[in-house]
DNA sequence: GTCTATAAGTCGATAGAC
DNA sequence: GTCTATCGACTTATAGAC
């Protein structure tokens, strides 16, 4: 039972993220002031100190804990089955995580010129774990003769980018659920590589 | 014969569309000043208001400059024969036009949203007359019945979402050339379309 | 056409009261 | 933990001298 204290810590460092994500994915990292986040959670903006050490480690913070919970789920939900049906699960994973948190994907890619070196070469050394997860699909599937894949490298960022490119236009309320997106990517992708 | 003027207006011009354009692409649009651009060319912040009205007009021109030359060139490069044909001239045509170019590619997707309203409007109908080309060679490759593509409009943004990506990965030192590049993809697209 | 100087405002971050 | 107040630096854009 823990003491009530005068404070929301655990529940305003949350609403400061929020806030952070949505502004940033918004109008830009650059573009958003601390004032506005603080403005947006309803704090001043020196409180948001108390949160982050400053604007750059919230950025970061952002970036990473995306990046690490992608990474995560897409080794959940891949699977160890043969080499199509793990490709299979890589997409509709892909599609189904990235149309459910757009500006968090939007940022991750978005922002990374406004990263300082050190942070810069973090935030690519997990979205190159992620790429290296589908390289290695590609590598086996060619390696079982199911898949035609002459460079597994260049197949691998042609299909992730075909993939995010959903989020550019993609809208709940459009003419086609996440699920039938899905369901086109996945003939998509199933030909490229086809033997 | 034009007589010399104390002015370099005619030069002046450019270098600072150059210098705006290369910065806007390292730093983000928001990111930088003014000062920055005035600095680059060797000017002060205040005579770069005899070029443009504004910083927001500078950004407006260097995208609709861009989109401009694009559609231009494509239709030029697409030419007239067989649905098969025309969407392999479009996709090296593609591939060799962003590599040459990455610095206008990227601002001309990463600050739209600095774009003011009416702006981004403009600049929206222009990529989307280049999107309807590409279409317009789907939907005539599957009348002609040699492509296999169940939905023209998610295919056609899929393989500009797949084409455009090179720009983020392609470094002209690398190990594949341009055309090296083009040629993989073009398996893929050709592949991704086959009936 | 470019300069200097300036207006009028915003920025990130910190200090200290409560 | 949040507030108010503030520092010093920076911002876009304009005015007027040359």
């Amino acid at each position: 039972m823990a003491r009530t204290q005068g404070s929301h810590s655990h529940v305003t460092g949350p609403r400061i993220r929020q806030a952070a994500l949505r502004l940033f994915a918004r109008h830009g990292y650059a573009a958003v002031s601390m004032r506005q986040i603080a403005s947006e959670v309803g704090l001043q903006a020196g409180a948001l100190y108390n949160y982050t050490p400053d604007k750059q480690a919230l950025l970061l913070s952002l970036m990473t804990g995306h990046l690490e919970d992608l990474l995560a789920r897409s080794a959940r939900a891949e699977g160890t089955g043969p080499a199509e049906a793990r490709l299979e699960a890589f997409v509709r994973f892909h599609i189904a995580y990235h149309l459910d948190r757009p500006d968090e994907v939007f940022i991750a890619y978005m922002e990374l010129r406004n990263l300082e070196p050190d942070h810069f070469a973090q935030v690519e050394a997990l979205r190159r774990r992620y790429e290296d997860r589908l390289e290695a699909i590609l590598a086996a599937g060619r390696d079982e003769g199911v898949f035609d894949v002459p460079d597994t490298k260049i197949a691998t960022l042609a299909v992730i980018a075909m993939l995010t490119g959903v989020t550019t236009w993609y809208r709940p309320a459009g003419r086609l659920s996440a699920d039938a997106v899905a369901g086109l990517y996945w003939d998509m992708v199933r030909k490229t590589v086809a033997a």
